[in-house]
DNA sequence: GCAATAGTGTCTCTGAGACACTATGAG
DNA sequence: CTCATAGTGTCTCAGAGACACTATTGC
């Protein structure tokens, strides 16, 4: 296997692994419009992309997409192609976030498998899903993936992308990867309770628009006249749109 | 290879990875006495752990310390075995931080390297480099290290470490990691900017010790008969002892 | 006294947190 | 007039940040 180099290389004398996929824990969240007739905010829900596999093991239960890495791609190349063949989403957020190798956690043999979580627009994912049959990929809320019995170690995937998550969505600026850019507070405060539900703030416009340390994570969006842009979709009275900057605080325990 | 199965699994199929190795970045804080025979704070120095190697490829060259995992152990037990054996450190704070796939990085084949950082106090690793003759495995300041040619891609290997150590030191309380149980503010101050040389917070003593959202990240240390317990190493007047609570603060840039 | 570390006093101004209040406009 | 969303007014108290000041004690 070896392409050069003197022959007394020895990695070959012990057994190499069978494979090194990528999985990847594919996390949206869906909008469904409140039965009343009034202007109001979507009822949010943040769901898993789930696919059912047809061949053993584990025929029949439902798996995070994935599948082999190449000797020609790295094993991000690999988790956006896998991406891309098994649930149709191109550019979209994506980040390594564990290897899984223990022993056994693969009854086709030794096989280490490479973690990742990608996070989705819903409007993505509605696209591409009318083109499957959608009885083999569906999406799961979160609560019941993760009572569910899924393929391998996949449960603990779930489970460990979403502490990662939810830890990314209060220190970093990943929210506005289920975001339109352009925003309201309400929408932006609903996104992040959907993902986080411990989070509540009382004060929440104020300390994201008023704070000066916090300053200059969003910004007001202004129209081609220069005034204030707004938007009337969730409310009679309109709110002020905002958008995401590039800046991205870095925090600390210690200051 | 597969242990089981029906005999239409294909995996086989396809190349297999060539090994799947772990590599390790050690850090460690060196303390050296200030040369005024005065009673002084010493001076610190974060330094990583190289190996220098003795076969093909990169003969010679210094390299991070690591090997290839077994079929047994998991790559966290593999880190472990490969730490004990190539620095003779046990008993450490290792965190695995990511992979390294991109093809062609070992010119031994297909080789997808996981990468841990560890961090490890002083005065183990000074109780191990004796055992062994010094020559071939030596600390090296970080600033220097990050200068070097290393062998294979370790050298981003090192700067995406430190950089993840950075962020974690300022994010957590691994700083405990490179102090005693027992410690004084100066000490820990000393450590964040070791390892943080941009960090300077001139009233650190004040936030750490009593603004109210800070408390319980460390507490006082009392002695045995209930009287705060200090120190007079560093100083000829005492400073007040601290250890690290259990507590760790959950940061967000929404509150 | 000096040097080096260890702290305190005191000031200003920002901001956190609570809660009541006003604003908007379709149904 | 109601309802849901979108804000503002106003209060208190914690704490950030700056900088001068005191405390300790071997040399």
């Amino acid at each position: 296997m070896s392409t050069e180099g003197p022959s007394n290389y020895s990695s070959s004398q012990f057994r190499t692994p069978d494979g090194a996929p990528s999985d990847i824990v594919i996390f949206t969240i869906t909008s469904t419009e409140k039965a009343t007739a009034k202007k109001a905010l979507p009822t949010r829900e943040l769901q898993v992309l789930l696919i059912q596999r047809k061949q053993w093991p584990f025929e029949g239960q439902w798996a995070l997409p994935g599948g082999f890495c190449r000797e020609t791609e790295s094993m991000y190349e690999c988790a956006l192609r896998e991406l891309r063949e098994e649930a149709g989403v191109t550019d979209m957020h994506m980040e390594y976030f564990n290897v899984y190798s223990k022993p056994g956690r693969d009854p086709r043999g030794w096989i280490i498998s490479h973690a990742y979580f990608a996070l989705v627009h819903e409007h993505r994912l509605l696209g591409r899903r009318a083109d499957t049959d959608a009885a083999d990929v569906r999406l799961f809320p979160v609560e019941e993936a993760l009572r569910m019995e899924l393929a391998f170690d996949h449960a603990g995937m779930v489970r460990d992308a979403l502490e990662k998550v939810r830890e990314k969505m209060l220190t970093t600026t990943i929210a506005r990867e289920f975001l339109p850019d352009e925003f309201t507070i309400s929408e932006l405060y609903q996104v992040i309770q959907t993902v986080v539900p411990t989070f509540e703030e009382r004060n929440f416009i104020r300390k994201i628009t008023s704070t000066q340390s916090r300053q200059g994570i969003i910004e007001e969006v202004l129209d081609h006249a220069g005034e204030p842009k707004v938007s009337n979709r969730y409310s009679q009275r309109a709110a002020q749109l905002y958008r995401f900057t590039e800046y991205s605080p870095e925090l600390s325990i210690y200051s």
